[in-house]
Parts: C-alpha cells; structure tokens; sequence
DNA sequence: CTCGTAGTACGGTAGCCATCGAACTTCGAT
DNA sequence: ATCGAAGTTCGATGGCTACCGTACTACGAG
C-alpha cells in the first residue's frame, strides 16, 4: 500500500559520500570493472548490459553497493534500470581520484 | 643458516604494483589513516609511530598489506622500521589516486 | 652476557560479504 | 488479462580478514 520508492533508489548526496565507503566500493574486482564499463564514454547502462561474470542477484547486490556508496546513480525506465557515473561529484569530493582508478592498466 | 631476509621486507616493484590491491589496502579505515600520517610532511614513521587505535600485532598485520599492496615501504633501522609513503610509483601508475583520497574531508 | 625495546610470527575467533538459486514484483506488449 | 522480460529480495553458505594475545626474534645499551 503506497509503498515507498523501494531502498534500491536511495543514494546519498555529494555531501554524504564519504571516502571510506567509496574506496570499500571500489576495491571489489566485478565492481571496479563495472565502474570501467560506465566510464566508456560517460554513458548510462541498464543492469543487463554490464558484462561481468556473476549472476543477476549479485550484479544487483553490486549495483546497490555502489550506488548506496555514491558512485553511480541510478533511475528507473520502464522495465529496466538506468545506472551512471557520479563522476561530478567524485571529482569535486576527490579530484583524480576516479581518473587516477581508470588510468591503471588492465 | 643464513636466514632469508624475513618476508616482511618483500614489496612489489612499480610494474607488479595493482590497482585492486591499492584499493584494497586503503579501504580499510586503519590504513586509510595510516596512510594519511604518513602523508603528514613525506615523512618516514616506525610502526610504533602511527596513531591507531589496534594492537602492535593488528599493526603489524596492517603494514604488511600496505606494504605487499606497493603503497609503502620499509626498511630496518636499528631494532626499529621506517616505513614511508611510496608517493612517486602510485603517482606514477595512477596519477591523482593518491590525492583525491588525501583530499577527503575527514 | 643480560636485559629491554621494537617488531614479527602464529593460532584462533568473530564478523563481514561475495556468491548463488529461487521466489517475488513491476512494467510493457500482445 | 496474460505473458515475458528486467530487476529486486530473501535466505543460506563459504571464504576472507581484522583482530587479539602469546611466543619469538633481533638489535642496542649497559
């Protein structure tokens, strides 16, 4: 009844992102390539067209923690998902830190 | 019989060094502040130095992942260990990484 | 040599978390 | 209204790791 927009669309603002939990987010190997995958050409991708090797529930469970982390947004559209690099307020939070993460080699 | 030189003292040189191991090692809020004092004026600290709230094994325990991750160094000193920020390999690898997470309001 | 200090090694424990499959929800299409 | 596709939620499990105390090693001072 009413129910509420669901805990998936929580994210914290600019001002909430905290640098522990984004570096927890970040150290995850599925994660991290996730978060190479949104940077290609600063693009949105829906939960499906991530290409990593772990089933739907753990992308989901990936997503949530990196979204509740601060490091991508997302919304709803249709039936699926809409997911982006917070790359604004990565970058005004920790300048290079995210250009620095994408410059390794891989 | 000639004791190897402990593992202790074994760290990756700049080409092995990892992105997801650097992140690993910082994501936890122990080494994340110990990283943070050893920034403090590049200088260099003995494990008895740092201000942190774990016992001396739990330090110990830290200094090696910092350390086997590339993100510091060491180097015996008398009955004690200087340990040192490895700033020009991390800048080198991921130019920006090191200060964006230095930059952290904290 | 003896003693104290600095740090490491070891064994054990508790808590976290990446992972999965199965059940459920939501939305668009037919 | 039904169906299917896209995500989410739930519960369980295994592995990893931060943590500790104790025992040990290495070195310098006296």
């Amino acid at each position: 009844m009413s129910a509420e927009p669901a805990a998936a669309y929580r994210m914290p603002n600019q001002s909430e992102i905290r640098i522990e939990t984004v570096l927890q987010a970040l150290a995850d190997p599925v994660r991290l390539e996730m978060v190479r995958q949104l940077a290609k050409d600063d693009g949105e991708l829906t939960c499906g067209a991530f290409d990593v090797p772990v089933s739907k529930s753990t992308l989901t469970h990936h997503l949530r923690t990196l979204r509740e982390a601060g490091v991508i947004g997302g919304r709803p559209q249709g039936t699926t998902r809409l997911n982006w690099l917070r790359r604004k307020d990565l970058d005004a939070l920790f300048p290079g830190l995210l250009d620095g993460v994408l410059a390794a080699r891989h």
